[in-house]
DNA sequence: CATCAATTTTAACCTGAGTTAATGCCTGCA
DNA sequence: TGCAGGCATTAACTCAGGTTAAAATTGATG
C-alpha cells in the first residue's frame, strides 16, 4: 500500500476557483490536503485585521492544519486560493490510521514531517537572523517564479514586512 | 519494542559540564539527543559573529540537527549546556532502522515530529506576527522558570532583539 | 574580603520600517 | 471605452529597536 494509493482509495478530488477558500482561521478542518495544480496562501489575520503570509503552496505539496487535525483546536490560519487549483482532501485521521497498519504510510508521514520541520526551521533561521532585505534577496534567489505570480502585497507580509517597506527595500536595490 | 526501550538497548548515556559543546556549527553529527537532565542552548553563529538563539532544550525534551542527521550536511547550528547535563546519545540512522520493523517506534518519532513541527510553526507566527514586546510578554507567561535561569544575553537573542533592545522593553513594563 | 569579569541598565544618536496619504498605473468588467 | 477597485510607488513623519559607550550591579574566585 503506497502513500498515492491510498490517496486515491480514501481521497476525494476537490477543485477550487480563484479566490474561494478552503478554510478560514478559527473553523475546525480535520482533513489533510495534497494539491494537484493551482497556487494557494495561508495567511495570519490579527484581531485588528492585518494579514501575514505563513506559506504559498504549490502544486505537490502538502498542507493541513495542525492544530486542527491533530490537537483537534481550531485552525489557526486562513487557506485561500490565488489561482484556481484542484486538491485531494483526506480526513487526516485516516492518515493516521493506515500509518498504524502499513509501515510504508508511516515512512511517508515520517519523510512529509521531516521535510515540514526542515522548511519551519529554516524560516525561523531566516526571521531570527536575518533583515527583511536579506530575507528579500533569499528569496529572488529560491523562488523567482512566485515573485512574478504573487502579488508585491502578498510577498511583503510573507516576509514580515508592509507592502510599502518592500517597495522601500526593492527600490533601495535599484539605486545600487 | 518501545522508544524508552530503544534508547535503553542502543543509546549511550552522556554526561556534559557546563559550558561543554555537544556540537559546533559546521560539525557534522549524525545522532539524535534525549536530554535527562540539565539544560541546553542551541545557537546560530552568523559570520560577522553575531549569535542567535535557536532554542533551549529542557529535560525530556529532544534535539537533533536535521540538516546533519537527515540530510547528512554540516550542522546548522550549536549546541551548548548551560547547565551540568545528562543526555541519552543515539545514531539518527539506528532510529529510523527500528522505525522501519517496529510500528510503535515509527508512531513515537510520528508524535515527536508533529511536536517539533508544531513548536516551529508557533515560533514562525510569533515572528511574522507579533512585536519584540509581544514576544517578550508571551515567554513571560508560558516560561517564567526560564527567565529566572537563563541570562538576560541569552533570552534577548531567542526573541530577536539585542540585551540593551530588551531591558528597555522591560522598562517600559515597569512605568505602566 | 577584594577584585576582576560578566551582566544589566542607562543615555545619546542613528536607521530601518510602520503609518498615512496622495498619486499614478493596471486590469477587469459593465 | 470608460470607470472602479486593487496594486505599486513615493513622500513626510513617527517610532521601535540597533549601535556605541559608559555606569551600575552582580557573581565568581583567589
Amino acid at each position: 500500500m503506497d502513500f498515492y494509493e491510498l490517496l486515491r482509495l480514501e481521497g476525494k478530488t476537490i477543485e477550487k476557483a480563484k479566490h474561494e477558500h478552503i478554510f478560514v482561521q478559527g473553523d475546525s478542518d480535520r482533513s489533510f490536503y495534497r494539491v494537484q495544480s493551482g497556487l494557494l496562501k495561508a495567511y495570519y489575520t490579527s484581531k485588528k485585521g492585518k494579514e501575514s503570509v505563513k506559506s504559498f503552496i504549490l502544486p505537490e505539496d502538502t498542507i493541513c492544519s495542525l492544530t486542527s487535525a491533530y490537537s483537534e483546536g481550531g485552525c489557526s490560519f486562513s487557506l485561500i486560493c490565488l489561482e484556481a487549483t484542484i486538491l485531494i482532501k483526506i480526513p487526516f485521521a485516516k492518515l493516521y490510521e493506515y500509518s498504524q497498519k502499513h509501515h510504508e504510510i508511516a515512512n511517508k508521514i515520517i519523510e512529509l514531517l521531516l521535510g515540514l520541520a526542515m522548511k519551519k526551521e529554516k524560516r525561523e533561521f531566516e526571521f531570527l537572523c536575518l533583515s527583511a532585505e536579506e530575507r528579500y534577496h533569499l528569496l529572488v534567489e529560491a523562488s523567482p517564479k512566485l515573485l512574478e505570480t504573487v502579488t508585491q502585497n502578498d510577498i511583503a507580509r510573507y516576509l514580515g514586512v508592509t507592502p510599502v517597506g518592500l517597495s522601500r527595500i526593492k527600490n533601495r536595490e535599484h539605486n545600487n
